[in-house]
DNA sequence: TACTTTTGCTTAAACGTTTAAGCAAATATA
DNA sequence: TATATTTGCTTAAACGTTTAAGCAAAAGTA
């Protein structure tokens, strides 16, 4: 009952060919007829031939699959970043898996587990909050398998990385709070093992003391920067005995939780106390009062990510240097601020 | 310099023993001795073998694959729905695919053919605003893969559906609204083409004869639902002569843009016009003033796609009958009504 | 004309696994 | 003791493709 695939066999039959002819026909192989060429086709469309990708990928080695791995896909920034990816790679024959990893480092790992197995030729990542063991990622790694992360990196793997200037974002976040007036800054920030909340912790010291502002170790907090940690960790801030005039949160969820936070308790955001977050979520722009923000400029690093696993796979591996791409952010001033 | 992977092979030669027997060893076949199971399952740790999932999904004509078509990742609803689809199947030892129609049918057409042609398992698919033509979805049944559809589905293909009660969900929206003194009720609904926007037009219609509203053809305005579209609509709304005290709409995003131009021309929500959305996302309890939803239970309608194809591929294809499960949506009622 | 090269295919092996069939040895049954 | 059954493996083919090697015929060259 079951339909028999049209195979390459087929085909030859058909023709009275070789199945090795018919490989090379539909591959235009120099060394084959136009004319034959040409009747393969015709019975391949005939027939509704559909290449099996499993045999192919099997005998070359190459499965064509890239494997994506985000914390989260419902996040805007992570949903476009995945859209780009894709669009750069289809156009040269592949196709990529979706994984997420929901910030637990478990499932992070499990899903390393089930894209080697599917046999994907390359990783393209962006590391679970929770992650600090990072010997899965050797794991990628030690296979001769391209691994590229974006955003949420880690400067001891020894991988491509494509991100923004988290370091400079933070900083003129500061300075852009203190054009504005504010004297008390607070940051809700993200865990510092992570880099990418290192470095924007490291920037929002650095322009703190630049400026001379003060630099209560109440108004740096780290936190998972979720929705209902912004309340909690805005909360706190507000309980100190001299609360900030300004927060900046690293993480626009986190700000949103904050702000909502704000609006319950009646403090009037710029007025009483601004609030700046991160990432260029779209909902920053439909709050009230809307959110200033940080674009991570997603589109680029999609489309840079699935350049470089492109790269990795075509260029010799013996002269290839490891590609760091640093991006400049950009400020979007809202009402928040 | 490139490793080669471990094999069974290379497990049968340290052993002494046939390849067959070491697949046998590593599927537990009751043929083989314990001794030799144990023997082989530590010579496989200790070479660190991986299993070719490509040879093994191409000799058993399987590839634990399914695919996973969406609109987009981005909104939470299909996030979640995705993430419910994974876990139950991951726990059967299937991994997925996830592939986004960005609502566009020719990008759906495309993810068809790339999910085909990587030969999955089966397609678990919400349809495109766009689709109308079914042809590619009939594609997919031809080849006698599951298919199994939620959210957006379609009557006409005779296949596996999970879903809310549309028709119902949008009557009680109407009723909620009566009840808290709206005369005049306006609809931006979604396309009527696609089956689950045309249902809810259909309660709307109902629920306004009902209860002998009047049913004014200005106030039901079919739209693609995406933010902008949802300001526009209002606007449209807003400069009838006899506007309305009440809309209802189809889909979150839009509620969230018409609720932004609504309070950019300083109509009071809910006191001026009362606003209900639909999806239940996560901003609709974020912004201000909060927008009642509806809860489309994203959880169990992944978990019952999944567990659907699941039936599927495990039940005798013979005395296989039609699932089409239509679950009880619930009412979120917040402050915008 | 005698050779080299090119063209257009075929043959056969390979990718790594699974599995049907088979066979000898061990064990059970009569 | 003779026969049947079970156990524990092996052999070999198969999944559908690609590709290295090879070979005859056609075309080019001297």
């Amino acid at each position: 009952m079951k339909k028999k695939r049209t195979t390459i066999k087929d085909i030859a039959n058909v023709l009275n060919i070789s199945p090795a002819a018919v490989s090379k026909a539909l591959h235009d192989d120099s060394r084959i007829s136009a004319k034959t060429k040409a009747a393969v086709k015709r019975v391949a469309k005939e027939l509704n031939y559909q290449p099996n990708h499993l045999a192919s990928a099997l005998r070359k080695g190459k499965s064509n699959l890239v494997g994506v791995i985000v914390p989260r896909t419902s996040s805007n920034f992570f949903s476009s970043v995945i859209q780009n990816i894709e669009e750069v790679l289809n156009r040269e024959g592949y196709n990529i898996i979706i994984t997420q990893s929901n910030e637990s480092f478990k499932k992070e790992c499990s899903n390393i587990d089930t894209l080697l197995f599917t046999q994907v030729d390359g990783i393209i990542a962006s590391m679970a909050n929770e992650t600090v063991d990072l010997s899965y990622y050797e794991k990628i790694k030690s296979k001769g398998i391209p691994l590229i992360l974006f955003d949420r990196g880690e400067n001891d793997l020894n991988v491509d990385y494509i991100g923004i200037n988290d370091y400079d974002s933070s900083f003129m976040i500061v300075e852009h709070l203190i054009s504005k007036g504010c004297k008390r800054i607070a940051h809700i920030g993200g865990f510092r093992h992570t880099r990418i909340f290192n470095n924007r912790i490291r920037g929002y010291i650095d322009a703190i003391h630049r400026y001379n502002l003060p630099h209560d170790d109440d108004l740096l907090i780290e936190s998972s920067l979720t929705m209902e940690d912004g309340r909690l960790k805005m909360q706190e801030l507000l309980a100190l005995e001299n609360p900030p005039d300004a927060v900046y949160i690293a993480g626009d969820y986190a700000a949103l939780g904050a702000l909502q936070l704000l609006k319950e308790k009646n403090i009037d955001v710029p007025n009483d106390i601004c609030l700046v977050g991160f990432g260029n979520e779209p909902f920053t722009s439909l709050v009230t009062p809307t959110i200033t923000s940080i674009n991570q400029h997603s589109e680029q690093i999609g489309q840079l990510a699935a350049k470089t696993f492109l790269e990795r796979v075509k260029m010799d591996p013996l002269k290839q240097t490891l590609n760091k791409i640093i991006l400049d952010a950009a400020l979007i001033e809202r009402d928040s601020s």
